[in-house]
Formats: C-alpha cells, sequence, structure tokens
RNA sequence: GCGCGUGUAGCUCAGUUGGAUAGAGCAACCGCCUCCUAAGCGGUAGGCCCCAGGUUCGAAUCCUGGCACGCGCGCCA
C-alpha cells in the first residue's frame, strides 16, 4: 500500500516548505507525487519546487536543493534527492518499506468515505435476451460496486426492472396478435429453456410487422395502456414474462459474477403512487408547472436549466428558445413521461420521498446473498429469511447508464437542486459509458449485411435484433479456453476443464469490458475477445497462476510456506532487494504496492480502465521478473527469500486487483 | 443549429493533478522451451500526438478558433 507514503512525503514536504520559506497555509502549493520515468532516477518524485520558482524567485533546482536540506537527505522513507531541472526524488528504503507493509498484506482496505452508495447498474428491458451492450454495463456497474466497497463505503446494488415500458409491450403483442398465444399458452413457453432468445427472435419480427403498417402500432398503445393500469391478461402476461425473463438475465449475469441486493420494478412504483407524491413536491415548489398555452398547453413542464451556456443573448428567439427549454414531465392526458418516473425514484433512493416500498425475497444468489424485490402488494414474507434490510435512504448514488441518457440524468440532478437538495444533487452521478457495436467483421461473420457507409463498425440494434447475446458470447469463449487447457493440462478431467475454462472465459470477457475508457465506443470483435494472448484478462490469470506455482513448489520443497516467508524479516539482510540486483523485484514490489493509490483514482475519476491498465502492467512486471529471477532455484537463502516475498506480495495484489474486476484466479491453467 | 463525446504507430488503444527520452497490445520480422507452465520472454521496425493560434520554466494533456467522426436534443424510454 502505498498511499500512506504519500501522504507522510506529502507531510513532510509541506513541512519544510512552512519552515524554510514561511509559507501561509493559501500559498502552500498542492503537492503532486508521481512516478520518474526510469527507476534509476528514484521511486516517486515531487514537482512543487517547479511551482514555488516564481513565488520564491529561485531556480526550481535551488528550490529542490533547500527542500532536501530542511528535511534531510535522509530519513526512514529512504533517500531524498533534489535532481534534474528541480525535480525532488525519493528513493525508497527498500527493506523498511517491505518489512512495514508487506507483513500486513491481508490489512484491511484504505477507507474512502464509509456514506451508504446505492449503485443502479444493468437495468435491461425485460423482453429479449442479454447482448454485449449490457455486458458492458454491468462489467462496469458490478466493478465500480467492488471498488466502492473496497474502499470502504457500504454499497446497495440496484437493479432497475422497466415492467411497464414499450419494449415490454411489443413482445407482449408479438405473443398475443402475432403468435396468438393465450395466457396458459404463455406460461408453458416462459417455463422453457431460452426463453430470452425466444423473445430476442420475437421482439425483431414485431419490429417489422410494426413497419409493414404503422395502424399496427394501436396494438402497443393498447398494450401499454394495460400494462400501466393493470388490465387482464395483458398485465397477467407481462408479469409472467418480465418476470422469466428477469431470472434469465440473472442467470447470465451470474455466469459473470455480477449480482445484486435489489429488483426495483418500475411497475411497483407507479402502484405504490410514487409518482402522486414525488407530484406533490414538484408543484408545492414551483419545479414544475401547468402550460396555459402554446404548442404545450395542459403540459406540466420543468424548465430546462442550460446555465452551461454562457453567452445569455438570446434576443430574437427568445420566444422560441423558452418554447424548447421545457421538458414535459405529465403529457396533457395525464400520464406520466419516464423523466417523471424517474425523478420519484431517485427521490426515493435519497429517502426524499418520505414514502417506501414492500419487499419480497425474489431468491438467493450464488454466493448465497439473497435477492430482494420491490413489491406494491403482500410483503409475503415467510419469514425465514430474516428482516428486510433497509433499502434506499443513500447518501450518494450512482446510476450506470449509457451516454446516450446524459440529457436526461442531467434533468434528474436539476430536479433535486430545484427542490433545495444541493447536496443530494453533488453526489448523484452519472455513471456514463459509451456503447457497444459490432466490428464490421463481427457483423458479418453474424449474418447481417453491413452497408457500406463508411463507418468501422454496426450498432447493436436489440429492436432489429442485430446483436451479440451474451450467453452465446460467454459460450463460445468458454468453448475456446476449453480447447486451451485441454492442449495444456492433460491429465485434466472434462469436468475440471470445463470448471478452469469458465472462469478464463468470465475473465477474458470481463478484462475487455473495463479495459477500454468508457468515452469509448466498443467494437466488439469476436477474435478479439477469443484471444488469450497480450493484454486480455487470461493473460493476467496466468501470471497470478505462475506466482502461485512458485509459492507452492516453495512450500512443497522448501517448506517455506505464507507465514514462513513473512516471518523474520527484520533480522534477513537487505542483499538481493536493495542492490543492483534487486532492481527487478523492487519494481514489483512497488508497482504491486500502488494498487490502493489505482483504486482511488479510479473511483475518483470513474475511470475503471485504469484499474484494468495497472493490472496488466503489473503482471507485465511480474513476468519480466519470472524470467530474468528464479526463486526455488536460487541458491543464496536470502535473496531467495526476498524473491519469495515479493511473489507472494505480487500474487496477493494481482489477486485483489481480478477480484475488483470480478475475475478469479483457476488453480492451474 | 445547440449540447456532450472522440481524434495519438498499419489496426485497437493507454498516457495520472501539465513534468524528465510519447507507451502497450495486435499484425510484421528476428531470436528464446535440459530451466518455478512458451496463454510467456527478449529484440527490430513503425509517430505532423487532427490543424492553427495562445497560456506556461515546461503542453499529447489547459484555453480560444477551426476540421472530421459519433451520440443526444420527443406529450418515446
Amino acid at each position: 500500500m502505498i498511499l500512506p507514503l504519500h501522504s507522510t512525503l506529502r507531510e513532510r514536504i509541506l513541512h519544510a516548505l512552512r519552515d524554510r520559506y514561511s509559507l501561509d497555509e493559501a500559498s502552500l502549493p498542492s503537492v503532486v507525487i508521481e512516478y520518474p520515468p526510469q527507476r534509476r532516477m528514484g521511486d516517486l518524485a515531487v514537482t512543487v519546487a517547479f511551482e514555488l520558482a516564481r513565488t520564491l524567485r529561485k531556480s526550481p533546482r535551488v528550490i529542490a536543493q533547500e527542500i532536501v536540506e530542511t528535511i534531510g537527505a535522509k530519513s526512514e522513507l529512504g533517500r531524498l534527492e533534489a535532481t534534474g531541472a528541480g525535480y525532488l526524488n525519493l528513493f525508497i528504503d527498500r527493506p523498511a518499506f517491505c518489512r512495514a507493509w508487506l507483513g500486513g498484506i491481508a490489512a484491511a482496505a484504505p477507507s474512502g468515505d464509509a456514506v451508504k452508495t446505492i449503485v443502479e447498474h444493468t437495468a435491461i428491458n425485460p423482453n429479449k435476451a442479454a447482448h454485449v451492450g449490457h455486458l458492458r454495463n454491468a462489467a462496469l456497474g458490478d466493478t465500480l460496486c467492488r471498488l466502492l466497497t473496497y474502499r470502504g463505503a457500504s454499497i446497495e446494488v440496484q437493479n432497475y426492472i422497466d415492467d411497464t415500458g414499450v419494449q415490454v409491450a411489443d413482445v407482449i403483442v408479438g405473443l398475443r396478435v402475432l403468435e396468438d398465444k393465450s395466457l396458459d399458452e404463455v406460461v408453458a413457453l416462459a417455463d422453457e429453456d431460452r426463453f430470452d432468445y425466444y423473445c430476442w427472435d420475437l421482439y425483431a419480427r414485431v419490429t417489422t410487422w410494426y413497419e409493414e403498417d404503422e395502424a399496427r402500432l394501436s396494438h402497443r398503445r393498447d398494450t401499454l395502456h394495460d400494462l400501466e393500469h393493470g388490465v387482464a391478461p395483458t398485465s397477467k402476461i407481462g408479469a409472467i414474462v418480465t418476470d422469466r425473463i428477469v431470472r434469465c438475465h440473472l442467470r447470465t449475469m451470474s455466469r459473470f459474477g455480477v449480482e445484486y441486493d435489489l429488483l426495483s420494478w418500475e411497475g411497483d412504483i407507479l402502484r405504490m403512487q410514487f409518482w402522486d407524491r414525488a407530484f406533490e413536491i414538484l408543484k408545492s415548489t414551483g419545479t414544475v408547472f401547468l402550460q396555459p398555452e402554446g404548442r404545450l398547453a395542459g403540459c406540466w413542464v420543468m424548465p430546462i436549466d442550460e446555465s452551461s451556456a454562457e453567452d445569455e443573448d438570446v434576443s430574437d428567439d427568445a420566444a422560441d428558445a423558452l418554447d424548447t427549454r421545457l421538458k414535459v414531465i405529465v403529457r396533457s392526458n395525464g400520464t406520466v413521461t419516464y423523466v417523471g418516473k424517474d425523478i420519484a425514484y431517485q427521490l426515493w433512493k435519497f429517502g426524499l420521498l418520505g414514502q417506501d416500498f414492500h419487499y419480497r425475497l425474489f431468491g438467493y444468489q450464488d454466493s448465497g446473498r439473497p435477492l430482494w424485490a420491490t413489491t406494491s402488494g403482500d410483503p409475503s414474507t415467510d419469514g425465514t429469511q430474516g428482516p428486510v434490510p433497509a433499502f434506499g435512504q443513500a447518501g450518494a448514488v450512482y446510476n450506470v447508464i449509457d451516454t446516450r441518457q446524459s440529457y436526461l440524468q442531467q434533468l434528474l440532478i436539476q430536479a433535486l437542486t430545484a427542490l433545495d437538495h444541493p447536496d443530494e444533487a453533488e453526489r448523484s452521478v452519472h455513471f456514463s459509458y459509451e456503447m457497444v457495436a459490432l466490428s464490421k467483421a463481427t457483423a458479418q461473420a453474424l449474418g447481417y449485411q453491413t452497408e457500406d457507409n463508411g463507418r468501422p463498425f454496426v450498432e447493436v440494434s436489440g429492436r432489429k435484433g442485430l446483436g451479440v447475446k451474451a450467453d452465446d458470447l460467454l459460450d463460445q469463449v468458454r468453448d475456446h479456453a476449453e480447447q486451451e487447457v485441454a492442449n495444456r493440462q492433460v491429465d485434466l478431467d472434462a469436468e475440471g476443464r470445463r470448471r478452469i475454462a469458465t472462469i478464463i472465459a468470465t475473465a477474458a470477457i470481463r478484462y475487455f469490458m473495463v479495459k477500454f475508457s468508457r468515452g469509448k465506443v466498443i467494437a466488439f470483435d469476436i477474435d478479439e475477445a477469443l484471444s488469450f494472448e497480450g493484454e486480455t484478462g487470461p493473460y493476467l490469470q496466468y501470471a497470478a497462476v505462475r506466482a502461485r506455482k512458485i509459492l507452492q513448489k516453495l512450500e512443497t520443497e522448501l517448506a517455506l510456506d505464507r507465514d514462513a516467508i513473512l516471518t523474520g524479516l527484520d533480522a534477513l539482510p537487505s542483499e538481493g532487494l536493495d542492490d543492483e540486483e534487486g532492481d527487478g523485484l523492487w519494481d514489483l514490489v512497488l508497482e504491486a504496492s500502488r494498487l490502493d493509490e489505482v483504486a482511488e483514482q479510479a473511483v475518483r475519476t470513474l475511470e475503471l480502465s485504469v484499474l484494468a491498465k495497472y493490472a496488466f502492467g503489473l503482471a507485465q512486471r511480474f513476468n519480466t521478473f519470472y524470467h530474468s529471477s528464479p526463486v526455488r532455484a536460487e541458491e543464496r537463502e536470502t535473496v531467495r527469500r526476498w524473491r519469495a516475498v515479493g511473489v507472494l506480495y505480487f500474487e496477493s495484489q494481482l489477486t485483489r486487483a481480478l477480484d475488483l474486476m470480478g475475475c478469479e484466479v483457476p488453480e492451474r491453467m
């Protein structure tokens, strides 16, 4: 763990600045700590001397030297050196660092703020199978949850189920009109395997069917109405379809190691009349108002704050502009728009609505974790699952939703502000990311006609049935992994091969989903996803497996188990660690120690790819070390021991980094 | 039109709060399995960091103005 050392170094320097230059708090610069481009220059670098050059009217180099004089070149941290044009570089005392921090490998994670935090992710329309786009959402959302938990927050994971929306209505239309199914037939069908796949195709057919004759859209309208008002048999069919599809999604996600605490059903928001309450609040505060005339006559609207646009010289177009700056919350026919429902839901998340759902136990997940669902009916708990957790009432909320909904998420935050909840608005975070498209090659391989529009990718469309289903992808990657495992682990039985292949496939896909910056469109390419070489999940797993193998050998052949490796480091001479020979080992240890810093950065910037990149770089360093520095075969006991320490620490940190991304390490591969 | 995002090696992408010689992976080429697993390692080659100004001791990074591409802007969600 490197952050405590950062803090100590930072404090030392600030202290020195106060002492030496009598700087007051306001004029103290921020002490930026970074890593020199080459290890021989030092382990940490501070650039504060550059920033002070102007105010102190001295050259950075002189300032750096004076700071070193003030602090003292040698300390228990290591050796501080003024170098280059004014850098302040620290050479960490390697043995001291290892003794201080590696002994506590199992020590608790650093704590960020311990506020209760709700993360909403996945939220797939419950009308068809999950596809690669949903996988990006879930992988990011789940990794975010794990990171926040690692940093000490208490997390509640919610999966929003839009069971009263257009997409569900369309599949119901497909079942009833195109397929002419009765309620009983739908029940039977929904219990069959891969009902989500069936609906995938049906949904695409309905889309085509509408396109053939627009008048058919009346079926959608009627179905939507019946869904919202609980009219049988539509509402009954809707309940069956969405329940079964949600269970399909949960099974798919569990294959990726993704679990939830609560399923929030939109229908419950309607039936619990959350909206009525929210509407009262919005009206009484003047956040929404009735539009008396014009294009939006009869609608309750919310003004859209576009204060981000700085030049306010809207002279002539003022009236016109005013019109476009209104967002309809309640339609003139009295129905609520999506934004309205979302405002109510968001208020509930923060405990600001003054109302609560009822809850039912939905089931238990792979890890044994209970999964709850909202309900508007009888809670009907049988009492065996213990008390209902206190859902909602969060201090912070993250909504993991793709970037296309930025505008609406912005409105949500704006509504909170208008309702005089600035703190909640501040802690209402839209975790946005770009969509997943298909590479041309992959789209063609799937048999889709791709017109040559000059774009390098083809947009996924659930509506058209164009996309790679999540389960298909996992199956395919797993089969490939199984082949690879069979090639290498000939003594393993089929079950063992399958188990390991599954772990590898999950890591391959999850790593693939987080390694890109969130602002980048992923042009999903099946060949790329199937690759296990280079910057991939399996590469990381392989490094961890190798490290474990070394530890295993040390234990079985030299009776050096994990405890023994860490025992008595105080008395161990530093041979093989702080000499030139130990540079590679030290490089590995220092990098391994940065996990806390990287986790902090990932959460601060919401850029989870930094975690992926870090883990990859760490694995690379290990592989370099692996090829240059034998451990078991090393004859000098001291050197062997320090290497063992490094391998142990690396294995522990990489395993944790992988776990943060929802990836396991197989026993061998 | 307005808003958001993206533009870095042949391809796919990193590049931290502005910092030292711009890095990975893939593809290409040349090497390395008596050695803790070659899903690995070493090496070669490959760059107008979209363009033009500006700020700074210092700019791929910040600011301004362009250009290109993507997404959004509905009484859909």
